[in-house]
DNA sequence: TATTGATCATGC
DNA sequence: GCATGATCAATA
């Protein structure tokens, strides 16, 4: 999505460090004052305004890829992602990753696929969240620019294996959400009767929900827990 | 109440 | 339709 931000955005961040400063700036900022700086008048919730946060953010620092399927700073290769946090400082969502190419997803390695890619260097971007608290007076946390540590990525690693290869074989009907330790499956679709293109176990083209890879909310927390890990 | 499955908005 | 940005809300 994107918001109609009437604002002049930043220019791109040439330099990860640039990049992270004006992150760190953003802490303790509010929603609502992004918006006014972006010069939007923000919704009176998130309801039907899933990504005004992301979109918010993204502007403030400048993040250049514009609806590409490219890192959102196309120069330095990281990806953003914000998050919401609960009062304990725990995610309160699991995050997004994906979209699934279901038709061939089994012809693929770890290292070359998407969800590697995108996950390969990333500026989580924390944000206050939860229904009591308004959208303007949620308040920006301390970013944390993110690469998975061997141990992640190795359990990143098996978990996007163990799926994708259900994937490839025609199993789909069988992934639910339950499975994987980290990275899960689920639908990612405007609504339940939409349909891509996917294969049954003999290889033949079916159509099916769409899905995606989300990472769950017990991951996403072990990366502000260890920054450095 | 945590989690899974479903959904909302927008651009091309 | 699929990519971007995610959160909602029914259910277990």
């Amino acid at each position: 999505m994107r918001a109609a931000l009437k604002a002049t955005a930043p220019a791109a961040p040439r330099t990860e460090a640039q990049l992270l400063a004006r992150a760190h700036a953003l802490a303790g900022r509010t929603i609502g004052e992004l918006g006014g700086e972006a010069g939007i008048a923000l919704p009176p919730d998130t309801r039907r305004d899933k990504g005004i946060i992301g979109d918010l953010v993204e502007w403030a620092l400048g993040a250049d890829a514009g609806g590409a399927d490219a890192p959102d700073f196309t120069e330095l290769g990281v990806e953003l992602k914000t998050i919401p946090l609960g009062p304990g400082g725990k995610p309160k969502e699991s995050t997004f990753v994906c979209t699934i190419h279901l038709d061939d997803a089994g012809d693929l390695e770890w290292a070359q696929s998407r969800a590697c890619r995108k996950l390969a260097r990333v500026l989580w971007v924390p944000v206050e969240a939860g229904p009591e608290l308004p959208l303007a007076q949620r308040r920006i946390g301390a970013a944390v620019l993110w690469t998975p540590s061997e141990a992640q990525e190795a359990a990143l690693r098996a978990d996007w294996e163990e799926l994708s290869g259900l994937i490839g074989e025609g199993q789909l009907d069988q992934i639910t959400a339950h499975l994987g330790a980290c990275l899960q499956v689920r639908p990612k679709a405007a609504n339940a009767r939409v349909r891509g293109n996917a294969r049954d176990a003999g290889g033949a083209p079916v159509r099916t929900l769409p899905r995606g890879f989300y990472l769950r909310t017990s991951f996403t927390a072990s990366v502000f827990a260890e920054p450095d890990a």
